[in-house]
DNA sequence: TGTACATCAGTGAACGCGCGTTCACTGATGTAC
DNA sequence: TGTACATCAGTGAACGCGCGTTCACTGATGTAC
């Protein structure tokens, strides 16, 4: 063979990275085909030795995308005490530097309202992830004390997800600032994250 | 002339009507002018009589959507006290039926991840209504006598738009429902508006 | 050891379709004289 | 009062472009004999 045996899979591999960042950037109906393909140095009449067509993808980019988010997540709140990895979670991800680039940010800030509009095995794929990240959510609370984790996260990660979204709309850099500041300090708040909870939690 | 004097300003607002509608059901980029034009009972070709442009015509779309929610915002308050009237703007903007309604319902909740990826007109214009919205709900917060409603309007609001939009991506009904509920308790309750609170404002 | 053939990731031209936009035309009515 | 002309919302064919998809071909390497 003209290529080594590896050759295909790191092809496909670069293909799923571009492709998760543009989907987050241009949204699933603005990407090319042409352009991810270009991304990775080919050109685009190859593409269908790699995907059955466009949505099979965007199925698999997304799936890149949550995983990427998925790993980070583990990797932010690492050997933090139950309290401090939520909060720091937290702060991570109602950041700035989320709202600032969603190509590498979560795909539920990024997609939220795109996804009802993709075809079923799209939306399967957001649900599921969607799920992912709200079980592992429903874990951190609950291992924070708190019984109610299975019914706080959905609504939780909903309140994160929407602040980061809504701070990309507001173009004064203050108020879009003090919108992920505010939404933090509420949504902390609510799990009983506050300054003199996290001193305890260290104390301990 | 052939027709009446009022008809074309008619013929222009039964599109914007129809492009309101489609706007939130099929995103910015989906919504097809031939669509349009057709809802409104007419042939693709005069659309231009119009609107200068698609973007022209989603802007001023928009523009109505923003309307019409904030319209019906006004009737759904209409004649309550501060308290009574915040708590159930909450339960109608975080409910079933707006998650089932989107093309009825409120423009963030249907088109913030789009909006990034918009016109710089668009954008602004969906800023703008942004502002308006939670100019309102600032000034119903600062009604309850809480002082900190100019800051907290933002991320209440986006905590609404964000747990309806999430809401939207879950198909298990009870899940999803479940999700809407602890949204509005959680809203509720940071802004104070506990049903002992909305009890003893009745009795004033 | 050498020759013919198979394999297959990638190339680049072409196809086909959707859709925004343009344009010559229609036809009913108002206006000028 | 009647005739010629202007107006203009709306029609429907056509244009042009982007883009997903297809396909014949390339060229380097592995395999059969």
């Amino acid at each position: 063979m003209r290529y080594s045996d590896t050759h295909k899979d790191e092809t496909r591999k670069k293909l799923l990275r571009a492709a998760a960042v543009a989907l987050r950037e241009k949204g699933p109906d603005k990407l090319g085909v042409a352009d991810v393909m270009s991304a990775a140095g080919l050109t685009h009449g190859g593409f269908y030795a790699h995907f059955k067509s466009k949505d099979d993808l965007l199925i698999a980019a997304l799936g890149e995308a949550f995983a990427q988010g998925g790993r980070r997540a583990m990797r932010v709140v690492d050997g933090l005490p139950p309290k401090h990895a939520l909060a720091h979670y937290i702060d991570f991800y109602v950041s700035v530097s989320h709202r600032d680039h969603p190509e590498n940010g979560c795909p539920i800030t990024a997609l939220n309202s795109d996804n009802p509009r993709q075809s079923k095995k799209f939306r399967a794929a957001f649900e599921a992830g969607v799920k992912s990240l709200a079980g592992g959510l429903a874990n951190w609370i609950k291992a924070t004390g708190n019984p109610d984790g299975e019914k706080l996260a959905p609504s939780i990660l909903a309140a994160m997800a929407g602040a980061v979204a809504l701070s990309r709309t507001i173009t004064d850099g203050d108020l879009s600032n003090d919108l992920l500041a505010t939404a933090r300090d509420g949504i902390k708040t609510r799990l009983g994250l506050t300054e003199l909870a996290l001193a305890n939690e260290m104390v301990q």
